[in-house]
Parts: C-alpha cells; structure tokens; sequence
DNA sequence: AAAATGTCTACTATTCCTATATACTTTATA
DNA sequence: TATAAAGTATATAGGAATAGTAGACATTTT
C-alpha cells in the first residue's frame, strides 16, 4: 500500500496540474479542496518543492506551482521520494537495495527473482505514468459521464 | 515491501515443496535451514494451515507437508492471507476494497485508475508464479553456476 | 508596519510489525 | 499408560513507521 503521504503528494500535483495557467495555489486551498490535513501537507509540498518538483513563492499572493510541465513528472519519481522502494523485496530494489539478513545466497534465489519480474511490471506502468496522463484520464473519465 | 511474515510464508513453502517425497518437516528444521525466528514462523504456519495450504501432524514424527501440489500455489494467493491487499490504494484492491476518506469521486479519479493498471500489471506475475515455478528458477539458477 | 504566505524543527499519537511467552492438545512409542 | 515430541492458540510486549499537530521563524506584498 502506498502510505497517504504518497497519495496526498500525487493529488497535490494532479491539483497543481490542473492549476499551471493561473498564480500559485496556496497550501490552504489544496488542503480544503482535496481534503488533506494542512499542517500535513505543508511537509509534503516541503518535500516535493525540495526534490524540484514544485515552485513556491512566500508572501501575499505567494503559493506552490509546478516546477516541471506536467509530462516530465512520473509516478515512479514521486514515489521514491516520498515512500522509496517500488520493489516487494529490499534485494529486488534498484534504488534503495539492500540484503535480506536471514538469505543465504541471493543469486540463486526465486523468490528475489520473482520479485524482480513483479517490479519490472509495477515499474512499466509506474515510469510512463505521468501527471498529465493522470489528468487526461480525469478529463476522459468525465466525459463519458 | 512484503511484510516479513509473508517473506517467510513464501520461503517456507518453498522449502515444503522441495520437501514433497519426504516424511512432514518439522517447524524447527524450517526455522534453522532458512534461518526464520522460531516462534514467529509457527504462527505464519498456522495461518497457512488454515488458509488451507499446509497439511500439519501432530506428535512425534508430525510436521507440515504442503496440502496442494506446487504448482496450484501461487503467489497471490499467499500475500493475499498474509499481507492483505495487492493494490496499492484500497479503492484499488479487487478483494479488500475500501474507500479513500477524502475521495470526492472515486469514478473519475484518475489517480485510481492509474493504480488499477498497476494492480493488472502486478497481478499477472502474482497469478503466474507458483511455488513450482519457484522452485524451478532456483534448479535452473543453480545449474547455471 | 502589518498581513499573508511558505519554512523548519520538534513533538505526539497511533497503528502495525515483529517477535516472544505461556499454556494447551494431540500423537507416537517405550 | 507415561513421557516426549510435535503442533495449536492466544496474549502481549517492544519498537518502528506512519499520520498528524504545534509553534516559532523567514520572506514578500501591500
């Protein structure tokens, strides 16, 4: 499961998304409209603004708004910052490897091996999903309402 | 990331069914071999006993010895009894579904959908790897050194 | 100067995971 | 039939991670 971190982080820049023609949108407003605890929040969009994905500016009329067009940020990068591994296993990870303690020999283990097929699925989907996608998905969705 | 109890029940069923044409194992040799703290495994045993996986004797000379063949048992079904859900949000998740508290409208959430499609691409692998097919990357790994 | 915003650090509460403890039941066999 | 060798079952403790809160601070606009 992805922590609500993660989730609060995405919703954050679907809504930002959404928001890149007009000024900066302030915490306080993504809160109440996505229904995200405030003061939670904020250390998110800390976090997000810190590994660049968003822009702030302080001050009246100050806010957060995407630091990258809406194509170029992936699921994938948003979930390691905020929950790290995308792999079930630590030894299967890319990103945040490390050694099962109780495994003898990793290099003859199925279940690692197995795991490594499930992250390469989990990542496909995750490395070419991005916050436009998810965006058009929305806009589609309502649509065909 | 796996909980290690489901790490464990995976390893041990593993261990089971290279274990197939032998007298029942018992818990401890279980614990030893793959190193597994003794008293946590009896319990992750038990859970897979009664999820229907695991045959047990009692007494001298009892054990468990697997109450499917290897490969009628896959991955999935295991996480599913020991971790829970697949999905990585519960409005995702096809067996424990629940709602997201601060979700307006799940049906033109494009957040779900995206996360249904890494459930799909989850799922395929899950639903295909058995602990046979376990057991045979390990065989064929092992040749390979 | 005052108000509106984000920044930063620390703290707390709660939940979940991992593991252990203890008492009990069943079975084999000496 | 007594004893030892197993599994069964439930409770609980400790620790780590997650979720959320508080408060003081810094910057910018008006």
């Amino acid at each position: 499961m992805l922590s609500k971190k993660t989730k609060y982080a995405i919703k954050a820049l679907v809504v930002l998304g959404k928001n890149m023609d007009n000024p900066p949108m302030q915490i306080q407003k993504i809160a109440e409209q996505e229904h995200i605890p405030k003061k939670f929040l904020e250390q998110i969009l800390l976090d997000l603004r810190n590994a660049g994905f968003l822009f702030s500016k302080k001050g009246a009329g100050g806010g957060y708004s995407l630091n990258k067009k809406p194509d170029e940020i992936f699921l994938v990068q948003i979930m390691r910052v905020t929950d790290g591994p995308i792999a079930m296993v630590p030894c299967a990870s890319l990103n945040f490897y490390h050694k099962c303690e109780e495994c003898e020999d990793e290099k003859t283990c199925g279940i690692r091996s197995a795991f490594i097929e499930v992250r390469d699925a989990t990542l496909k989907v995750l490395t070419e999903t991005s916050i436009a996608n998810i965006i058009a998905r929305e806009d589609g969705m309502k649509l065909l309402k």
